[in-house]
DNA sequence: TGAAATGTTGGGGCG
DNA sequence: ACGCCCCAACATTTC
């Protein structure tokens, strides 16, 4: 009998354009898909509720796509690096494929295994699967990583265009080796008491299938007028692939590709773009979700949290129009339009004056989009203390960009921001009162003599 | 991928 | 006809 390969799954819930895969099946031998649900290994952040919601949902869609192929999904618990080797010994797996993170505990975990196993005679290889460029090819003329983004972006055009997704293996061989799979429902991924999933269900369906069906429709529909109305939140012109690409239902590659052979636009390029700007620096600063990554933010004098206006924010009783809407409908769907979650985490970093990492904890775990790097990056850039903030005591007004952004406020409807409760904060006064605080930056940039 | 304060300009009302 | 003032509109600077 043929020994079998494993494919380890990981952000990459998908079969088309799967390095790992293809290259696994490429080989002719048996194929094993192997997820890991690892919330025991040193470093590794546990999923958000949303998250694992999605999850859920995107791994038995997985599994079904496997299944109808002839191939099995293998679930286990527990530390990768552990489970993974007796997963080999139990199969007697002659290789591994898998494509790579970029997380510093889950590339500790990756590399670890990969010189274990070699040395074991295994074939265990990594790919570049999840991102356009590696992070560490992308690099300034003074051989450093880029800190602003457009010329972060101007490299990554000047490298080789991105290769063209790969087209799902056209055949893959089934392991007849039997071997012991988690239920996925005791995995507990899902919400009970209180099921607080409704929302999320109305507005999703995760999965390969339903990700590229978005994906196209998102390209025929939205994108000849995507610079203008991707800006306002009621138009439904934005692309909702973020939690697609999270749990890597699709490639990056392929929504590149699909984009540029419409025509392409530039501003939709882009925002693919940051994503890869924030895994970039994620790569060379791991602690980004922890620390300021300009230090002298570390001056910033938060004052004690105060739990009430907290949790008013979490809610969406803050009596700002926009500001309520948009966490309504973070908690509604597990999602939030771009330009609201800008003016959502202001509010919270600069008129409630409350530490940055606190909101990036909420929408981690309310997000099904949220990933270690964009959820981090994206909160630094607004507290000012992270890359291309510039300029770093930037304070969006929430009414202004509701008449600029939502000028019906039909957005605010939608999602009940209207209310007629009384703004719990007086914007003009803790706007001053933000601006007062991020002098204490100002002062920590200068030289002590 | 800001906002507010401050500066500049030019049209029109009016003596 | 002319100068003066007001102020909206736009541009620039500052936070």
């Amino acid at each position: 009998m043929t020994a079998p390969v494993l494919v380890w799954f990981r952000d990459d819930l998908r079969i088309a354009d799967h390095p790992a895969l293809h290259t696994a099946a490429a080989t002719g031998a048996p194929i094993i898909g192997i997820y890991v649900l690892d919330e025991e290994s040193a470093g590794v952040r546990a999923l958000g509720g949303a998250a694992r919601w999605w999850l859920h949902h995107s791994l038995t869609s997985l599994g079904e796509r496997l299944a109808e192929r002839g191939v099995r999904l293998v679930l286990r618990r527990g530390p990768a690096v552990r489970l993974i080797r007796e997963l080999v010994t139990e199969t007697g797996a002659r290789g591994i494929h898998w494509n790579r993170r970029y997380g510093k505990p889950e590339r500790d975990i990756d590399a670890e295994l990969k010189s274990g196993l070699r040395d074991e005679g295994v074939d265990a290889h990594s790919h570049a699967g999840n991102l356009l460029h590696e992070p560490w090819t992308v690099q300034t003329g003074a051989g450093t990583h880029y800190s602003v983004f457009t010329p972060f972006w101007r490299a990554c055009q000047a490298l080789p265009a991105p290769r063209l997704p790969l087209p799902e293996p056209p055949r893959m061989t089934p392991a007849a080796v039997d071997i012991a799979s988690d239920a996925l429902t005791d995995w507990e991924l899902l919400p009970t008491a209180p099921d607080w999933a409704a929302g999320l269900r109305t507005a999703w369906t995760p999965g390969e299938p339903a990700a590229v069906a978005r994906l196209h429709e998102f390209l025929e529909d939205d994108l000849s007028d995507y610079d203008r109305a991707r800006d306002e939140p009621a138009s439904g012109a934005t692309s909702m692939i973020s939690p697609r690409l999270r749990w890597g239902e699709i490639s990056p590659h392929t929504a590149w590709h699909a984009a540029v052979e419409v025509g392409g636009s530039a501003r939709f390029l882009a925002e693919l773009g940051w994503r890869e700007f924030a895994w970039h620096t994620l790569f060379h600063f791991p602690a980004l979700a922890d620390d300021n990554l300009r230090p002298e933010f570390d001056a910033f004098p938060w004052p004690p949290l105060d739990p009430d206006m907290l949790v008013s924010w979490q809610r969406g009783e803050t009596g700002i129009p926009l500001v309520d809407a948009g966490m309504r409908e973070l908690w509604e769907t597990g999602h939030m339009h771009n330009r609201v979650r800008m003016v959502t985490a202001s509010f919270l970093i600069k008129n409630l004056l409350i530490d940055w990492r606190i909101g990036e904890e909420w929408f981690w775990d309310t997000l099904v989009d949220a990933d270690a790097a964009s959820n981090p990056f994206n909160w630094q850039w607004v507290a000012g203390s992270g890359a291309d903030a510039a300029p770093y005591f930037r304070v969006f007004n929430p009414i202004l960009q509701a008449e600029k952004f939502d000028p019906h406020g039909e957005y605010i409807r939608r999602w009940g921001g209207a209310t007629s409760r009384e703004p719990i904060v007086d914007l003009r006064a803790t706007r001053q009162a933000a601006l007062n605080a991020y002098e204490a930056v100002k002062s920590s940039q200068r030289p002590a003599r």
